[in-house]
DNA sequence: CTTGCCCCTGACGTCAATGTCAGGTTTTAG
DNA sequence: CTAAAACCTGACATTGACGTCAGGGGCAAG
């Protein structure tokens, strides 16, 4: 179903910048098989638009907390979502999600922290303008 | 309207526990001046009950991504929610708050990600066992 | 007094994702 | 052709929040 026919082949520099990640951390993805990409005859990496979007996703799953080695194991069956790793995938992402879920209810903890924090400030601020305002 | 007079003044190890935090960390969190001690003669840190809530948000401020220094930066209007520090306070908090809630929302797109995959590979593998089952 | 446990400071180790530098090749622009 | 820009590998540096170890006290119980 997927034509790769014209596909503008970008080098790592370029894939980097429409990513919004360093060349450094690429090459560090494709080290840690997050990442593949086909060498020309010299040995430069190239690569089609997918990567974008699979790099933004990789960020993504960063940004969530998952380390390179977590995230590799859940790629593969994202790039097939086949083989017999599906049941012992899907309870990995289960599990990984449920982790993420909690990590984001802490994170709103922190946030109502501030909120809090905020409120009382702003209290105390007003109190204080109200003061020297004159009783 | 605080009462300090017979509070059990515990050790840097009964802290540790009680708040969940290794002693290493509350160590720590004294160097960044994040928390405060009194010592007695012999040098020992003596803690009030207090200091528990204290560490406990400390470490809900950690889990939303803060770091040590914006930590610091916040916590002065905790303890005395008064001085001119107020505004720039606010500002500070009011930004720090805005970072969580991208942050949270990078999660939850994180896990938005993760469940259409997990989606994806629970209809590919019915598929699959319908295909077992005989067609 | 000795044993044992908790505490102290100071310093080095760790881990993960990146930065950065060295030394060399390839591609691109003029 | 030539210089600049981009790429390559390999390796060491960095940052943050700790872990861990060394070497040395304090203090209760037996």
């Amino acid at each position: 179903m997927t034509v790769d026919s014209g596909e503008k082949r970008m080098r790592i520099g370029e894939l980097a910048e429409r990513a919004g990640v360093s060349v450094r951390s690429l090459r560090y993805y494709e080290e840690q098989k997050l990442l593949t990409s086909t060498r020309s005859a010299s040995g430069q990496r190239h690569y089609t638009d997918d990567e974008i979007e699979r790099v933004r996703f990789i960020q993504r799953l960063y940004a969530g907390g998952l380390s390179s080695r977590t995230i590799a194991e859940l790629l593969p069956c994202v790039d097939s979502p086949s083989e017999e790793n599906s049941d012992a995938a899907l309870d990995r992402m289960s599990q990984e999600r449920d982790r993420l879920s909690t990590h984001i209810a802490e994170l709103v903890q922190a946030r109502d922290a501030l909120d809090q924090l905020m409120t009382s400030a702003r209290a105390y601020r007003d109190q204080l303008q109200a003061a020297s305002a004159g009783v």
